[in-house]
DNA sequence: CGACCCCTTGAGATACCTCAAACTAAGTGG
DNA sequence: CCACTTAGTTTGAGGTATCTCAAGGGGTCG
């Protein structure tokens, strides 16, 4: 949404372990001597708003832990337009399928400011070949994502719009403040429900009147928790 | 449909080894020595049409591949209907989250007469343990998981009513006779598409009146493929 | 200040849902 | 063997949510 640099910005390299998110990232149960198998570099690497991680068919050559921020993946229909399939944030892991050798099933693309990690194919692959510690991350992080990708399907892709818009808010409630949240645009997150971007302005700014909503700031809301909870179940 | 006996058939200990799938099947990669880290029986168990391998919640004690038939993975929603959000053929498998020590997270129930292989999870993680086969096999299923759900996302849960409904009719296409496809129960094609039984039903209706489809026997039909891609393009 | 982007709002068209009834096929029991 | 039940499909009619097309605001940035 801001846009000041629309650059991706090298941050340096990574430092694993010290990294402040590792218990919660794909290296999390990595021990001192396992370390000794990355032997290509991990790149830090910043995302502005906007910027593609990597690009739907794009030969895969390393995955991404997210640090900080929010990434969408998405596809492209038909017609030109998105749809979104997942949210990745930080702890989350972006384009797995380059383990296998595939080439990406997605575009990754910044939503907000997002830190991530570059780890090449062959870093991963190569821990995964010498520590079982690498397997059960990779399998508990791949279940992840079917468990996501369902969850998405049943709750954001089923029922009534407005049910739908009261579903995506509560998914998208702070982890802290847990009352208040940031939204994006409103095509973004109508790609995300399957409805058109005016559908999701009407209800945002319907729930704005009813004051289920209230806005804090450019994009970010106070929510009503429990009448979203009351919306997101039936119309 | 069908429905002769309406129980689940025990059919004897599979014999993996000689297994007339295992090349597409989760033990496709096994050598000879792996097969002697299987120290629990893998039962062949044959499930009638509408009977469950397992229930969502249940705790996961085993895998199962699918060997004929074809299963449907089912959410239930808050107003007690279901969606279908994704479906296993011969070679598919059902249930791995129990090999993380999960709980089921859907219920899978036979579409058609489906014979299976039940596999214990402890079977499962000890060849995890022992084999990188095993784990080239698991990550090849989970990412296999991921891209259908993907594909269910964006093929069956987007765009018009009639465009999912001809999307779905080529995914049932039969690999081998391909002009023609078994189709189920209006109310599970609903499920899957996101859509009334009645707006199925009707539009089967239409495609059978316009000729795209041909009534060949009982929910068997031939299809006019070239129609339904023009039909799945756009409305 | 003007250009641009995005959000909002309106009005009309329409696809889909809901409720209800008729029809079909297959199973059940007298 | 036939009337009866039952479950699933088809069809109709009316209502409504959502889409489409179009215009009008409110920021932000050059």
């Amino acid at each position: 949404m801001r846009g000041k640099s629309i650059e991706a910005a090298w941050r340096g390299q990574a430092e694993c372990q010290g990294c402040g998110i590792r218990e919660s990232a794909l290296f999390a149960d990595l021990l001192q001597q396992d370390f000794a198998l990355v032997h290509l570099p991990i790149d830090e690497i910043q995302f502005e708003p906007g910027l593609a991680l990597y690009h739907v068919g794009d030969p895969g050559q390393a995955v991404f832990t997210i640090r900080t921020g929010l990434v969408k993946l998405v596809r492209y229909l038909a017609d030109g337009s998105q749809r979104i399939v997942r949210l990745l944030r930080p702890g989350d892991t972006a384009g797995m399928e380059s383990v296998l050798g595939q080439d990406y099933e997605h575009t990754a693309i910044a939503l907000r400011p997002a830190l991530t990690c570059r780890i090449p194919r062959e870093v991963v692959t190569r821990l995964a070949e010498n520590t079982p510690r690498m397997h059960a991350q990779l399998m508990s992080r791949w279940q992840r994502q079917v468990q996501q990708a369902d969850a998405w399907l049943t709750s954001l892709s089923t029922g009534s719009a407005k049910a739908r818009v009261a579903r995506l808010l509560l998914l998208l409630l702070d982890q802290n403040a847990s009352r208040q949240c940031d939204l994006f645009g409103r095509e973004d997150m109508g790609a995300m429900l399957g409805v058109t971007t005016e559908t999701t302005s009407r209800i945002v700014a319907e729930f704005r009147r009813d004051r289920v909503l209230t806005e804090l700031g450019p994009n970010r809301y106070d929510c009503d928790v429990d009448a979203l909870l009351r919306l997101a179940g039936m119309d």
